[in-house]
DNA sequence: ATTATCTATAGATCTATAGATAATGC
DNA sequence: ATTATCTATAGATCTATAGATAATGC
C-alpha cells in the first residue's frame, strides 16, 4: 500500500503574501466593483503575476470573499472583545461612523459592493443579506435592551428603529463618498439617536 | 457649389424603438449594472442586432444617461407640474417611497448604480454628484419653507434634517431589495419625519 | 436617397489552466 | 519533494466599426 506522507504546508511567508494580495483586492474592489475589477489589476499592484496570484486564491470570487473576511474580522476586533450591549451598542456604531469618516477605502467597499451584491446572481449576495439581518438584530436588540432599563423615551418601537439606524448609516456613506465636506456622518447619527434616549448618548459608561 | 440639402430625419418609428430600446436597457442595468450588463443583451430583449442598438444608441454610455434621462422624466411627471413646496414636498417624498415599494426595477437601478458610481471615472459619477447635491438642496428648502411657516419644530436643523432624510431614502432602498417583507420604506420615512412637524403630516393639503 | 438593420470581424479584455522553473524546507 | 512563481495560451466575453442589404418616405 502506498504510504502517503502528510502534506508539508505552505511557507513561512504565505500569511504574509496571502496579506499583501488582500490588501491590495480591497484597493481595487473599492476603487471599482467586483465585476470591473481584475485580478491582473490586484496582482500588479502586489508585484506578482496574476497565475501567481492565482496560486493563493484561485477563484476570482475567493479573493472577493476574502477580503470581506478580513473587514469582518477587522471591525470585530475594533469593538473589543465583548461586543457591548444597549445604549453602548449604540454608541460604539456612532463611533464606527466617526472612524469610517477616517477610511474612505472601507466606505468605499461597502458601498460599491452593497450596491453590486443587489443582483441576485452575485457572488457575495447571499452574505449580504444575511449581513443585513445580523446587523437589524442586533440593533434592536440594543434598543431592546436600553428600553427595558427605561433608558428610551416611550412610544420607541425597536426594530424600527434599528431599520432606520442602519439605513441611515448606510445611507450616508453613500452621500458622504460623494461629498465628503457636506456630511458629517457621525454627527448625523447623533442627531437622529438624541431624540429616542433618556439618558445622554456620551453620558455614563 | 454643391446643393446641401438638409437630412431628412429618422423614420416614424425611430422614436418608440429608442423607447423599447431605453426599457430593456433600464431591465439590464438594474439587475446586474453598468459594468456587468451587456449591449448585446439588451439588443437581445428588444430583438435588435447589437449592431443594429448601436444605430440608436453609437456608444454605451450614451445608453445609461438615456436611461437616467427617463427616471428623471418620470419623477418630474410623477411629481405633476409644480414641484411642491415645504411640507407637500416632504409628503412627496413619502409618496415616493410608498410608490417605489410597488417598483422594484427603478430601485434596483438606483442602488446599483448609486453604488457603482462611487467610482472617480465611472460615466455617470458626475451626474450622481450633482444629482445628490440638487435632491439635498430641494429638501433643506423644503425644511425652510415649513420652518418660515411655524410648521416644525423649535430647533431642528433644516440641512441636517434633509441630508438625514436623503440618507434614509437611499439607505431603506438598499434594505428593502435585500428583503423587501421586512422593511415598509414609506412608515420608516413617516416615523422620522413625524416628531419634526408640528402639524400633521398627512394634514390639510 | 436616406435611414434602419444585419452579418462579420477587429481588437481589447479577462478568467482560468497547463506546464515549466525557482525557492523553500523536511 | 513540495510550494511558489512565471510564461504562454485557450476560450469566453464585450464594444465598436466596416460594409452590405432591407425598409421607409421625399
Amino acid at each position: 500500500m502506498a504510504q502517503t506522507r502528510a502534506p508539508r504546508g505552505e511557507y513561512a511567508k504565505s500569511a504574509g503574501r496571502r496579506q499583501e494580495i488582500v490588501a491590495a483586492a480591497l484597493e481595487v474592489f473599492s476603487e471599482v466593483g467586483y465585476h470591473k475589477g481584475s485580478i491582473r489589476d490586484v496582482a500588479d499592484r502586489v508585484g506578482l503575476s496574476q497565475a501567481g496570484l492565482l496560486h493563493h486564491y484561485p477563484a476570482k470570487h475567493l479573493l472577493l470573499e476574502a477580503v470581506l473576511d478580513w473587514r469582518d474580522q477587522d471591525a470585530l476586533a475594533r469593538m473589543g472583545a465583548e461586543p457591548p450591549q444597549g445604549l453602548a451598542m449604540l454608541r460604539a456604531m456612532v463611533e464606527l461612523a466617526e472612524h469610517n469618516q477616517t477610511t474612505p477605502q472601507v466606505v468605499e467597499l461597502h458601498v460599491t459592493l452593497s450596491g453590486e451584491a443587489t443582483a441576485q446572481d452575485h457572488p457575495v449576495h447571499d452574505y449580504f443579506v444575511r449581513r443585513y439581518a445580523a446587523v437589524v438584530k442586533m440593533m434592536t436588540e440594543a434598543f431592546e435592551h436600553a428600553a427595558a432599563r427605561g433608558q428610551l423615551e416611550p412610544g420607541v418601537d425597536c426594530r424600527s428603529a434599528a431599520i432606520t439606524l442602519v439605513a441611515l448609516m448606510d445611507g450616508l456613506q453613500g452621500l458622504w463618498l460623494l461629498d465628503p465636506d457636506s456630511v458629517d456622518m457621525a454627527e448625523e447619527l447623533r442627531r437622529y439617536l438624541r431624540p429616542l434616549i433618556i439618558v445622554e448618548l456620551q453620558g455614563p459608561h
